[in-house]
DNA sequence: AATGAAAGCGGACCGTT
DNA sequence: AACGGTCCGCTTTCATT
């Protein structure tokens, strides 16, 4: 389990990945070699799994986003699961439990290409689509504590 | 808009945002001075919009992620959506249209985490709690060609 | 597991095209 | 808007604790 210095660490690289190892140093109290041996020993143990970007779709003219709940009809699951993979438009998908198999994020240019798209699943599922308005909660890490030292106010 | 080195740079930082300049530099054929003054004018224009890290949940002990649906009481939408900002356990939250005014993604240590988060919305929102099972497609990026070259197969 | 020292490489700032 | 050159600073390696 990482301690507090990783968590030091990994909120500093959530807020900025592109951060020096010497920033980090300073940041955390380290050495900038003890840095890089940590991050490497994150990475190795798949608790830093990547190093990325985030893009405002926006910027591309995909103009709407929507969340999308996929109902494959029977025996038609792995068919719709693989659809989705193979639809680049599906930036996220989650496969689960309840009546709708899948929950994926779907980003359009336009109306006509989120209909487009639908009506692709639409022989083998029933979808259920919301637009998405506003995000009130930006992607973001949950508490790393690893005592709860917050009783789960 | 973007232009084709432009999502060059932005894909090859969607990988590995770590990446220095120089090898940026080479991906892309340019300088590294040049790359440089591109990113700055990404950044700028809002097009890049974070460099960030992706950390694996269960390292910290989120044994558990549920999408969560919330449908707020009449007169509720306000507090329901501060609420869901103030539990730093949902890590993602979306407002969007239809009936369950928000989707949220939740990540709990257990079933009773998930009980007791989801116990305080109670008495202002009826939510609608699916658990993830496994993660289909991971985060991506839709297509940034500027010209539908694909047609939209 | 972390440190300081040293060497090698990358980034930032020039002036130029 | 991109380039090459230069200088400075960071990253990486290694020996040490």
């Amino acid at each position: 389990m990482p301690d507090e210095t990783d968590q030091i660490l990994i909120a500093a690289l959530m807020e900025d990945s592109r951060r020096s190892l010497k920033a980090l140093a300073q940041i955390s109290g380290l050495s900038s070699p003890s840095v890089a041996e940590r991050l490497r020993r994150l990475e190795e143990r798949g608790v830093l799994t990547a190093y990325t970007v985030t893009v405002d779709p926006k910027s591309f003219g995909y103009q709407l986003q929507a969340i999308v709940r996929i109902r494959p009809m029977p025996g038609r699951m792995h068919a719709i699961e693989r659809l989705i993979q193979a639809i680049p438009e599906f930036t996220e998908c989650d496969k689960v439990t309840g009546e709708d198999c899948f929950v994926a994020r779907l980003n359009v240019r336009s109306m006509e290409q989120l209909d487009a798209i639908l009506d692709k699943l639409s022989d083998q599922a029933e979808t259920n689509t919301s637009i998405v308005k506003t995000t009130p909660v930006k992607r973001r890490l949950p508490p790393l504590k690893h005592y709860a030292t917050t009783p789960e106010k």
